[in-house]
DNA sequence: CGGCTGATTCGCT
DNA sequence: GCGAATCAGCCGC
């Protein structure tokens, strides 16, 4: 399949020091996966930023290093997907310049491409296929064999230019499961469209 | 090494 | 609304 080059996000869209600013900027991108010969894409409509730098929600909060958490320390523009819950994979785009840990979690998708894929992926009649963080990866063939992926490479996962989302459609609240936080869980560094159905519900 | 906890979702009570 | 599924990371023994 022909991948249009100019559509695809750059590296330098990912490396900007701000978190939040880049989080808030993938509101209305394309989410792309090429995977077993299946392309799928869906819109961007809510992501959570995380930030290596006093930010108790981080996996690398405070300088943490694991075998996990070292992905998210590269140069911004790589996916970082692990396993929550020992079961669900959830995608985050590495953000802020190397040494960093910045990253934005993906929340949830509007579909725009190959929702019979999802469908046939999810096994299920469930007519939501990507309202939340780990049912979106499942319906996009996101696993763990992508950490680490460059989404500039557009290989297998990329994301592209979409429709702009202006600040008024735009809505910044607490994020979701991270009590264990303390005080930066009351943070408002979850982003959505407002008004946008395919939301994940609280 | 055992036990606990999670950036979650689904199915049953 | 509650608990299971089930793995990486962390802490205490």
């Amino acid at each position: 399949m022909k991948k249009d080059s100019l559509n695809i996000l750059p590296n330098g869209f990912y490396r900007r020091p701000n978190v939040l600013d880049v989080a808030r900027d993938l509101l209305g991108k394309v989410l792309c996966t090429h995977i077993e010969n299946q392309v799928c894409k869906g819109t961007i409509v809510e992501v959570e930023a995380y930030s290596g730098h006093n930010d108790q929600a981080c996996h690398a909060s405070n300088g943490k290093r694991t075998k996990r958490t070292e992905i998210m320390y590269r140069a911004g523009g790589c996916a970082y997907v692990y396993l929550c819950y020992g079961i669900h994979h959830l995608f985050n785009v590495v953000t802020n310049e190397e040494g960093i840990a910045d990253a934005v979690l993906i929340r949830a998708l509007e579909p725009l491409q190959g929702q019979q894929t999802m469908q046939d992926r999810l096994n299920s009649s469930n007519r939501m296929l990507t309202n939340g963080p780990g049912i979106l990866a499942k319906s996009m063939g996101i696993t763990t064999a992508l950490n680490s992926s460059e989404l500039s490479a557009a290989n297998c996962i990329w994301i592209e230019n979409g429709e702009p989302i202006s600040e008024e459609q735009q809505v910044a609240t607490t994020r979701i499961g991270v009590d264990y936080a303390g005080e930066d869980a009351y943070l408002p560094w979850r982003f959505y469209i407002k008004g946008n159905s395919w939301v994940s519900k609280k």
